[in-house]
DNA sequence: ACCTTTTGCTATGCCATACATAGTATGCGT
DNA sequence: ACGCATACTATGTATGGCATAGCAAAAGGT
């Protein structure tokens, strides 16, 4: 199930540092990558990622450099840096947080009573 | 632990609506059952919360009316509409979603090598 | 040889929305 | 009378997902 985009702004930039953390990767790998180990959940287009990749650069977050991939063609592949190291463990910890919230509330509670008429 | 901004617009509005589904509820009351009730992480101000519930309220979400409360002042209550209980129903499923998603990739994985270096 | 598809990146602009800030008003305790 | 908690409304800013568009190289088919 593809995420919608409110829920894709707060997911989306943790994901990508995630995958980041372990290995250098080029931003269309990511998509790819990202699509298919999360089964769809952070599916993303091309012009989701790339500014969000800028994004992390400006915030010195994840760092690129130019280099020819295996099929000869020039990528630009991305890297976690240590302050993006920070952040993502921050970010697991928020996330952490909020799952908790959510259980608290009762949101994802399974059997819930809600029904909706109608 | 509190949400920063780009996870509380995603859990937000699914809170709230959450909130509504009980019980009719007035603005400052959201807020404060809001805090407690989730030990702080969605702790957000009145500012972020009545915009959200004109937002809602646009939206046919959720649905308002002035009566007078019981201290004998004039109060806005919110009452969860047809429609924004089969939104809060997708809502559920998107996060039952992004959390398994989350989970697939390994983010909120305990025991995770990631080392932050500096 | 030519064309299509896949791979791969860059740029621009719209829209939704969290939150800061500010202003208004009522009831209660002292 | 004054301050504080309660309760709502309005406005402006910053952020960031995503649509759209364009460019280009490599691979594969016919």
């Amino acid at each position: 199930m593809k995420l919608e985009r409110e829920m894709m702004r707060g997911a989306g930039p943790t994901a990508v540092m995630h995958l980041l953390s372990g290995d250098e990767m080029y931003g269309y790998e990511i998509v790819e990558r990202l699509a298919s180990q999360s089964a769809g959940v952070f599916e993303m287009g091309q012009s989701t990622l790339y500014p969000m990749l800028y994004n992390l650069e400006g915030k010195g977050l994840v760092k690129s450099r130019e280099k020819k991939g295996d099929n000869g063609r020039k990528r630009r592949y991305y890297r976690l840096t240590a302050k993006g190291c920070r952040k993502l463990e921050a970010d697991r910890k928020q996330w952490t947080s909020l799952i908790d919230g959510l259980s608290a509330l009762g949101v994802t509670r399974v059997s819930n009573p809600v029904s909706c008429l109608s």
